[in-house]
DNA sequence: GTAATATATTAGCATACCGTAATATAACAT
DNA sequence: ATGTTATATTACGGTATGCTAATATATTAC
C-alpha cells in the first residue's frame, strides 16, 4: 500500500524532464508557455509530464486567465532531487578513489 | 547529465519489491536467499532486482562461499524512503481535510 | 573429476512508457 | 457566435520493463 505510492511516486521522478520540471519551479509558479520555452519541448509533451506530475499531485494548476500556472505541492520533493545530487556526488567520488587506487 | 543520474536513480526505486528490499537491509546485510524468503519471490526475479539495484550502485554483494550478502551502499538512499513516506502522509490528510470540507 | 546448492543471466512474451501528430477543451476578445 | 490563444487529451508506433522458465556460472563437498 504504502509502497505502491512510494513506487509510483518515484517513478513520477523518473524522467529527466520531469525533473527539469521541478527544478524549474523552485523559484515559484510557471505557465506551461513558460516552462515549454525553457525546456524547448513540444506542447503536448510538456503537458503529458505535467499531467504525469499532477496524477499523482506532486504539482497543482490554478487557472489565470487563458493559461495555467504550476506550482510543486510539496517541498519535500526538492529535498528528495538534493538527496539524488549527494548520492550521485558520493558515487563520483567513490569513483575517483577507485580509479586512483588502481596505479 | 546529473538529471539523467536522478532519473535513473529513481526509476531504480520506482518499482515496490526494490523498495521493499531496500527496506528489509536496514538492519543489515542478506543473503539472496533470505530476501527471496522474505519476498516470496522467484529466485530469478529477486536476483533481476538485485541487479538493477546493482547496476545504479544502489547495493553491492559480497560473496561469502557460496552465497552472495547485499548491503546497501548510500544510507541516503533510506533517507529518500523516508521521506517519500513524509509525503505519502501529508497528501492523505489533506485528502482527509477536503473530504471533511465537503460536508 | 561429479554432485549439490546458491546466484546470475538469457529468451520470450505481455504490458507500460514516451514522443509526435492530431484533435478537443477552456477562456477571452470581438 | 466566430476567432484566437493556451492547455489538455487521444491515437499510434517504437522502445523499455517485468515476470516466468530455462540455462549458465560459481563455490563447496565428495
Amino acid at each position: 500500500m504504502v509502497r505502491h505510492f512510494k513506487a509510483e511516486l518515484f517513478k513520477s521522478l523518473s524522467h529527466p524532464m520531469r525533473i527539469r520540471i521541478l527544478d524549474a519551479l523552485r523559484d515559484g509558479e510557471l505557465t506551461v508557455g513558460e516552462l515549454q520555452q525553457y525546456l524547448a519541448a513540444e506542447q503536448s509533451t510538456v503537458s503529458q509530464h505535467l499531467a504525469a506530475l499532477r496524477s499523482k499531485e506532486l504539482v497543482y494548476g490554478r487557472r489565470e486567465g487563458t493559461s495555467v500556472k504550476y506550482t510543486v505541492s510539496d517541498a519535500a520533493i526538492w529535498q528528495m532531487l538534493d538527496i539524488a545530487r549527494d548520492i550521485y556526488e558520493r558515487q563520483l567520488r567513490s569513483h575517483q578513489v577507485m580509479l586512483e587506487a588502481s596505479r
